[in-house]
DNA sequence: GATCCGTGGAG
DNA sequence: TCTCCAAGGAT
């Protein structure tokens, strides 16, 4: 049902004709990742890039390819690597998918991505849009693709005033995006619809004076165009609680690394205390002593305990609070043997695979008074 | 089909 | 400070 029949009825040339027209003149033509018909290069790319906008990406995509220049650098490469090239960057699912992708890409087509865009969707953490860009930009391969700037433009210039979340609705795009594509110019064409959606048609205050859609657009014809897309319907986020331990000796801090499903996956934070975290009656959270205590004494003897100012962070679908629980040792134990527990550098922590907040709570704590914490400790 | 998965910027 | 959401995919 994904693949379906072109709907005729939908055909319009014209889109395509004035969409290419804008994007050869006012289009983006120097991303980093344009002007290359390398496979690896545009994939990188577009896996970087999903959820993710240009602005958040352009540092991790230069120093990821000064690591990892091909496809079989990467796919040599341990996944620890990946992943600490990929720390801060979000959606660590997309790290790990992207390292065997690699290797399959390797072991598979010989080190060569394949131009079908079927194909490349079969491979991890490729999916119909994703490939449809790849295989556009570097194969010329006609195929739609369908992102956050494609639903944008759709609602407005077409007058869509469903959620495009639903699969109705999706599925609909998915029609328009097949019977819109160019029979020929299909890079300009692709480019072009994530420009009008990354620098026109924008989320709030959109450009529809510049805008090359605007004769055709329903949403600027009927004063439409903070009302659509329509907004996701928005449901209360809950909130955890989570105590951590910020283990310090001799200028080194206890890291654990999380399961490589869930938050934070396969990434290294801060060992949590296990057990609920109660709030008292001021909604501040009431740390169990004994559970602390328990959960500290298999890495040594604790010197000194202080607990820090809760830090939050918010993530799409609840709100993390944070108690870090910052234990100094006198003496360290040795460490349990299934590898999960390792003693990091506080000097090595801006390198290490951690999630940004945590990265940044260590920073703040240890890394600015690193010298100062490592005579300390 | 609904939910899960990060982070940072805009307003 | 808070809400929204961005070059989506996997389960």
């Amino acid at each position: 049902m994904q693949y379906q029949e072109i709907d005729t009825t939908l055909h319009d040339p014209s889109f395509a004709d004035a969409l290419i027209a804008w994007q050869k003149q006012h289009g983006r033509h120097t991303l980093p990742w344009q002007n290359t018909r390398d496979a690896y290069r545009i994939w990188l790319s577009e896996i970087m890039l999903q959820q993710t906008q240009v602005a958040a990406v352009l540092g991790y995509y230069a120093r990821f390819l000064e690591r990892f220049p091909t496809v079989h650098d990467l796919a040599s490469a341990p996944v620890e690597d990946v992943m600490a090239q990929w720390s801060g960057l979000g959606y660590y699912t997309r790290a790990r998918n992207l390292h065997k992708c690699a290797q399959r890409v390797v072991a598979e087509y010989g080190g060569v991505f394949p131009s079908d865009p079927a194909l490349l969707a079969e491979l991890p953490g490729i999916g119909r849009s994703t490939a449809a860009a790849i295989a556009a930009f570097s194969a010329g391969a006609r195929a739609a693709i369908m992102d956050g700037n494609v639903k944008r433009v759709f609602a407005r210039v077409f007058g869509i005033d469903t959620y495009p979340g639903e699969r109705r609705t999706e599925e609909a795009m998915w029609r328009r995006a097949e019977a819109l594509l160019p029979a020929e110019g299909i890079e300009a064409y692709t480019q072009g619809l994530m420009d009008m959606g990354a620098t026109l048609c924008t989320r709030s205050s959109p450009d529809c004076a510049r805008c090359p859609m605007q004769p055709r657009c329903v949403a600027h014809a009927t004063d439409r165009t903070k009302e659509l897309p329509v907004r996701k319907p928005k449901k209360a986020t809950p909130e955890k609680h989570a105590a951590m331990l910020l283990l310090v000796h001799d200028g080194q801090v206890l890291l654990e690394q999380r399961p490589a499903s869930g938050i934070w996956g396969g990434l290294l934070s801060l060992p949590e205390v296990a057990g609920h975290v109660a709030l008292d009656d001021d909604e501040q959270p009431d740390i169990d002593e004994d559970a602390v205590a328990r959960a500290v004494q298999p890495f040594g003897v604790p010197e000194s305990r202080e607990r820090l100012l809760p830090v939050t962070h918010g993530f799409t679908h609840y709100k993390l609070h944070i108690v870090p629980l910052l234990v100094t040792l006198a003496q360290r134990a040795p460490l349990a043997g299934d590898g999960r527990y390792v003693w990091l550098d506080i000097g090595e922590i801006g390198q290490a695979a951690l999630p940004a907040p945590i990265k940044k709570l260590l920073l703040e704590l240890l890394g600015n008074r690193a010298d100062a914490q490592a005579r300390m400790f």
